[in-house]
RNA sequence: GGCGGCGUAGCCAAGUGGCCAAGGCAGUGGUCUGCAAAACCAUUAUUCAUCAGUUCGACUCUGAUCGCCGCCUCCA
């Protein structure tokens, strides 16, 4: 049993084993700070926080850096456009940064780096790189020349005569050859400048993560994580440059995670359809977001929709349902009473975990995995609502030691952390607040209806039950009393 | 133009060379109920874009065709 991820420098899913054993080394690119984040970048940081916690679950260590662009073209222009520092903009936005994550219950990696208190690792690292011929200086900037690098354009697929007959390359006099990327610019007048062996300026976007990455994970490590759209030129140019200074190679596995859509168009600024993540958060809880996150496998394309989100509310509910039914149980029955529980469910109780484990392994298969969830929870529900007063306690326990390991499999997706009956109860307080009605008047209209039903004066009842429902409450008549819901979809 | 991916029931979405093609949402039937609703249970694809081929056997492998998307410029 092992774990198998697909690599995109192979193209293929492979036994995946670390390069020193039990200890997994990984860098995912992480966010150039100058705007609040998107649905996208939860996206991201959620995929591999799931992959960290299954990691751990599976009894690696794992060394999990992430890093924050604090300097760019984008940052610099932003900042200008608000009168403010590059450095005041950018901590600003990874304050924001983090309460949308602390938001969303990720953990924090191990390390999270910051381009600007890494200018003196990527000097170091350009020099290396021009000492051994594969960058060169030309006015006041450095270019990393790709002719040096034989095996450029293995990561995204690429050889250089396709590139350049694309021809969206602009065209730079200063360049030996088009396709050269810059790792050190001459700065400008205004511009944030550092100084260096070249002049005052300031570092290229990829060289970053390769003296980043060096520093805290070593020349070669683990994985190295993002989103598609990194792949080129990004992940290339890093890759470019990592195993021409360290000649060694750069990563075992690389995992490129997809795009969050909006009407099955990718997020962009130009199409104005970006979601923030706080846009979000005010209308679905944070564990609905996750479970729409992860109801899709994090390499295939994700289509955010209204329609989506509501699925996604409904599936949720309907797990912390049936944590809810099992922790609400007591144990209190006839030890004498035989087990209720076949031998096929107990089977299929016993064997959760494995199955779990199966999907998991198999890249990382939340879907998958959220299905095993769904089959168990059946079979649970199924039980609970065969138990009576004096089924044996037994029973009670086996459905209780099942839940524990239910709750531990869903919180490696982050979902049901909460107390059931705290999440379900809050939810129903939250929809009312929306209502023009309060708690309070509806228990004393459904004590005035039981007394009519008390009665057997089924018109009044029913007319009571009527008014309520004409404010989206909706009454349950059970063995314990009535209780009420409100009508899911008038949310 | 180059590279890569996708096309599975009303919608979303897994899957594997060979037991009945997971699961969710919606729908339908049942249990429950004074009647309901909710909840729960059950049920819903002779078929996996199309057409060929490989194979004893393909949704799964190969090729072609059609359609959709992404990257090649900053991008999660």
């Amino acid at each position: 049993m092992s774990i198998r991820i697909y690599n995109t420098l192979t193209r293929r899913k492979e036994l995946f084993t670390p390069l020193e054993p039990n200890h997994v080394r990984i860098y995912v690119c992480g966010i150039t700070s100058y705007d609040y984040c998107h649905i996208g970048h939860a996206r991201s940081a959620l995929a591999f926080d799931m992959i960290v916690r299954y990691l751990r679950y599976r009894g690696y260590t794992v060394t999990y850096i992430r890093n924050f662009t604090d300097i760019d073209d984008k940052i610099i222009n932003r900042a200008a456009e608000q009168n403010t520092t590059t450095e005041e903009l950018a901590d600003r936005f990874i304050r924001e940064f983090y309460i949308d994550m602390d938001g969303l219950g990720i953990d924090r990696p191990t390390l999270e780096p910051k381009a600007t208190a890494h200018i003196n690792e990527m000097i170091d690292l350009i020099a290396e790189l021009i000492d051994s011929g594969f960058a060169y200086q030309s006015g006041n900037d450095v270019y990393y020349s790709v002719n040096s690098f034989p095996e450029y354009g293995k990561l995204s697929g690429r050889n250089l005569s396709d590139m350049q007959a694309g021809a969206r390359v602009s065209i730079n006099e200063q360049k030996n050859n088009p396709m050269d990327f810059v790792l050190w610019k001459g700065s400008k007048p205004g511009e944030p400048t550092w100084d260096s062996p070249w002049g005052p300026g300031r570092p290229g976007w990829h060289i970053e993560c390769s003296a980043m990455s060096r520093k805290y994970l070593g020349n070669t490590f683990d994985i190295h994580g993002g989103g598609q759209d990194l792949i080129f030129p990004h992940h290339e140019n890093e890759l470019a440059q990592s195993e021409g200074a360290n000649k060694a190679p750069f990563v075992t596995t690389w995992i490129h995670h997809g795009f969050v859509t909006i009407r099955d168009e990718k997020m962009s600024k130009s199409l104005g359809n970006f979601l923030t993540i706080r846009d979000i958060v005010k209308q679905y809880h944070p564990e609905v977001i996750r479970f729409f996150i992860f109801s899709t496998h994090y390499r295939n394309p994700l289509d955010f929709s209204e329609t989506a989100m509501q699925d996604a509310t409904a599936g949720l509910d309907r797990l912390y349902s049936c944590v809810a039914a099992i922790d609400c149980l007591t144990a209190a029955g006839d030890l004498n009473v035989p087990s209720l529980i076949s031998k096929k469910d107990r089977v299929k109780l016993t064997s959760m975990e494995e199955r779990y484990q199966q999907a998991m392994d198999n890249d990382f298969n939340t879907a998958q995995a959220q299905a095993i969830l769904f089959d168990t929870a059946k079979i649970l529900n199924k039980i609970e609502q065969q138990l009576t007063e004096n089924s044996s306690p037994e029973d009670v326990h086996f459905l209780r030691d099942t839940l524990v390991v239910f709750k531990k499999l869903a919180g490696i997706m982050g979902l049901l952390q909460e107390d059931a009956v705290t999440y379900l109860r809050q939810k129903k307080a939250a929809l009312l607040e929306g209502l023009d009605i309060d708690e309070l008047t509806i228990e004393a209209m459904i004590k005035e209806r039981n007394e009519a039903r008390g009665v057997r004066d089924w018109a009044r009842s029913d007319q009571i039950r009527d008014r309520l429902l004409a404010k989206n409450i909706e009454l349950k008549d059970g063995p314990e009393g009535t209780a009420w819901v409100i009508k899911r979809n008038q949310i």
